[in-house]
DNA sequence: GATCAATAATAGATTATCTATAATAATGCC
DNA sequence: GGCATTATTATAGATAATCTATTATTGATC
């Protein structure tokens, strides 16, 4: 999940659920959208039964939901499911950091250190989301959870969408990078709760002003 | 997830997986054994299509593994998973209790005390299976909170497989239901910060119990 | 006995075809 | 004319036969 080309694309299924992954997250494919197996299997150059393959990965997921016999659309977004994915976000996040603090190596934190500059000053939503990104899976990956760790990606993900959903290239500020370097500081400092606590409160803060602001929409 | 009657079962692919993911948990199918999409074809009197599509099902909840361009395998069962699940389980469950306290009929109460005296005196481990799932469900399932309650359902799913895996039938000792007493007691007093503390023990000390059991086959 | 080529098995994918269902259009009826 | 009911159509879901590419196995060679 982490580095994208080493990921799994030696399957057609696998390449085709990446590709409308990446349109749906990004909004090119809108919220209840429908889509057609035979259309992407022609847009793609293959046959519908990889299109229906790439079809249940995407609803493991929920980036779509199937209505039996009507096919698939685009799943909705609802600020209650942008707070419900925000707060288990920050509970996972936590769980993870935590295990994470004892393992971490010079060279994470070097990471986590860069991606925190990289925060800074980007003005498209798109390179913030990646270097905000990077910072959170530079202090949560090295917990060596698998499981935790795919789980989290794939919350990223569908947070991901949730950001470009709500804030529009134009009117995008980004967010202080106050609260990055704190949990970084109370993480160098081995003050594992306090950092848990932090990163916690970080991803839920994220949550409520994503959800707020797609309310007012 | 609750009610698997009502689940989704208008697709073969949707029957294909349920069957196949009940085997794979009851361990009628084993731990790295091969599943080879035509003879499961030929066995669910189905093409390759559906079976494939119950693959991706499957991929997604952890219960097989696919070796790209070598098919899929019953995924393995190691001491480390076994934690690793409980880990998660205990702060997805404890999120679920904390939003669902407040929201407690006294109906699901009732299902609560229900399964809680259901535990008592199975000697059977399936059998004490389904009731302690069903005490643990009545009380997080009323958060109201849909990718959570599938997320701990997924859960559920696979620490049902760590404990039939564990526990042969002969030799199976139920648990002791003085954790559940307690839980169920903090959550009737409404002490939710008690009760989310006791569960989350709870459900670690589970996973300690069967990860050392785990150890010693 | 190890190495490499020939062979077999099978995952992954295509294509054409079929059925059942849901949405839409057309028809009859009051 | 408006409405319920019945064709029609589109498409999801599924089948079957077939094809290719890759992995695994066997056998021959040194």
């Amino acid at each position: 999940m982490l580095d994208e080309s080493t990921e799994d694309d030696r399957s057609l299924a696998a390449r085709i659920a990446r590709a409308l992954a990446a349109q749906i997250v990004s909004g090119a494919l809108k919220p209840g959208e429908r889509l057609r197996q035979d259309q992407i299997a022609q847009a793609f150059k293959a046959s519908h039964v990889p299109v229906r393959e790439a079809f249940r990965r995407l609803e493991a997921q929920g980036l779509v939901v199937t209505e039996p016999r009507r096919g698939v659309r685009v799943a909705r977004l609802d600020p209650s499911d942008v707070m419900e994915v925000a707060e288990i976000r920050a509970s996972l996040e936590a769980l993870a950091l935590r295990h994470a603090v004892p393992k971490l190596a010079a060279s994470d934190l070097d990471r986590a250190r860069q991606a925190l500059e990289n925060c800074i000053g980007k003005t498209e939503v798109a390179d913030w989301e990646a270097a905000n990104r990077a910072f959170h899976e530079s202090i949560t990956t090295p917990c060596g959870l698998p499981r935790l760790n795919a789980a989290i990606a794939d919350l990223h993900r569908t947070s991901a969408r949730h950001l470009f959903a709500t804030w529009q290239t134009l009117d995008w500020q980004p967010r202080s990078d106050d609260e990055h370097r704190a949990i970084l500081k109370a993480i160098e400092a081995k003050q594992v709760d306090t950092a848990v606590e932090l990163l916690s409160k970080h991803v839920l803060e994220a949550g409520h002003a994503l959800a707020a602001a797609l309310e007012k929409q």
